[in-house]
DNA sequence: AATGAATGAGTATTCATTCAT
DNA sequence: CATGAATGAATACTCATTCAT
């Protein structure tokens, strides 16, 4: 009925660039669900996101059937890039609280979605693998005398979901200051001794 | 018999109980808030509220023009609660944030508002009315030795904001439980020594 | 954010003529839904109702929850004009079938509608006052020796159902061509003796 | 992992067969239509009979350019089943609607498509080779007794459309019965004398 | 001042169809 | 000739907000 969808000479259709952008549609709807989820928050709305990486609605789909699967793929950066500081061996408990922190106050989503939702099954391995992180470099913390023999790794992870939380209610402007506070009181609960 | 919610020539009309209404609306209203915020979250639709309160949409944009105006009347019932019970002499800091942990976990959305949206100018007063509070039960806190000297009411407040984030991010079931283990935690932050 | 939805004078928004429109949005809705429904179907889009009746998508679904409803409402008259028919004393079966084959021509959703979609709680008791209708004259019918005394009720609304569904197979113009054919044929059927 | 059913690079390909897949694919999505069809009607998604089929949306559609291209071919094999049938000797017409019938009860696209869309050109030669199988077989049946002169093939046809029609308004469950019950009458139309 | 209907922008989601590889 | 990703139009539905009565 409507066969021709723009009505004139075409222009204005974006072109159908094939399969081979599928990588580049992919990497930048990835891009484009970080930099929305980090202004808008998880809530944000998705054609929001199609629309930013310069990508049909149907290619975001396609490629995230849901809004979680999207969630997911755009903060696996953060997972492997916190695995990936962690794996060196001079880096501390305290560092990696502070790259969490850090990708907090850009974008808390991703904190937050460590400590809520955990109903859905998809979040909790995501979860497990930064509590895992965490759990690796506490021992060390511990001896170091930074951190309680009573700290226990769920902890950690329920400090940063308390901070994250904070940080997400917190205008971009006060979040760094906002991070500081919190750690400051979190971190007499967490230190050893009391 | 044909679904039709309306009635055809209004008929079906709720009848116009004039101004005298007004008082008995706004009630109405705040109780329906309450409930809504409780059970649907601070984004809930505010059409749910009218309808929950038997009142007409437009009588809602009448007495509260905007949505923070609502939670902000509905949420006044839990600040005076919670004076009322400072007032008494021989009520405890520790007792008064249990009043208000036991508030978020019925309804998260009021503790979560005093820390969050701290920025709205009409949230700032509220906050600082519990601020008050929990700063004047501080002094007989500390001298009881429940809390250290180092303790600050902000702390508190932030402290009560952190927790109520945890709280609000967790089903309905996990609540209590998750509140008591944040507690536990930021009781260590919070008490003496160290 | 975007508060004003048209950007220039407001031209263009359909003016909200206030709750006295609403009988008369009811009535263009159910005129509405007779014509869409008539020349695309049960599955037509409702926006297209919307449109047509000069009305929001939003007083659409005001009055009408969903599709269902829409539907019954707008098949009401053909039932009660069947009512109306089938009350005058000198009314033979015959010619309620034929005003419900006229109906079936006219737009074969509601006729359609009696045999299929059983399964929706609120088609019954519809389906059950064309029942009724039919029942009710029948014994003339099979006294004038009209009907075969092996005729029962629910052969005839079979039977209006399986014209209906022919002719909603049928395009416009040969419509009444087919019925005739279709009802020659079960007259046989449901002739007396054999 | 994270949900995404693309591989970002290609790796998660089906290969590409090459044209020698061509005769295979050509059977693949024939079976998978008259599954999907069968169970979702005739407006089921074609993606949904491409994926079932195991072969790419374009193969689909160079095989088939439009949906009823792939229905014709869909159920080429449901007349030829008939027209095997029917060519044994001791074949009854009985048998062969009793065929259809089951046919009908297992999918009603094929036989519903016979009577409505007889207006397509390509549906109206298989429509008459269907009309030619039971016009071939009402002689013998007349002549035993079991249909009356007065039937003329078109009214097979014709019955057949009723029935089918009624079976695909009717959930699975009971389309047996519902086809025995329509039978039951139309063979008063077909049967002899009256 | 109350009422609730009206309005349409906004969002999610699906699917037919095209096209680069 | 196969592949399946890309595209966006289309549609359902919700809800904040306005406004006639």
């Amino acid at each position: 009925m409507t066969g021709d969808p723009v009505g004139g000479d075409g222009q204005g259709r974006r072109p159908n660039r094939g399969p081979s952008a599928a990588a580049g549609n992919r990497a930048a709807l990835v891009a484009a669900a970080r930099e929305v989820f980090a202004s808008a928050g998880y809530d944000a709305p998705l054609s929001a996101v199609a629309r930013r990486a310069g990508v049909g609605q149907g290619s975001l789909y396609r490629h995230f059937p849901d809004r979680m699967s999207l969630a997911l793929a755009a903060f696996e950066e953060n997972v492997s890039l916190l695995e990936g500081f962690a794996a060196r061996p001079d880096s501390t408990l305290d560092e990696c609280l502070e790259l969490l922190t850090d990708q907090a106050i850009t974008s808390a989503v991703f904190t937050d979605m460590l400590t809520g939702r955990a109903d859905d099954p998809r979040v909790a391995p995501v979860a497990a693998r930064v509590a895992a992180v965490l759990a690796g470099k506490l021992p060390a913390a511990q001896a170091a005398g930074r951190y309680g023999g009573h700290v226990r790794p769920a902890d950690l992870l329920m400090s940063m979901g308390m901070v994250s939380g904070l940080i997400a209610k917190t205008p971009r402007a006060g979040r760094r200051e906002t991070a500081q506070r919190a750690w400051a009181l979190l971190r007499r609960a967490l230190a050893p001794g009391a």
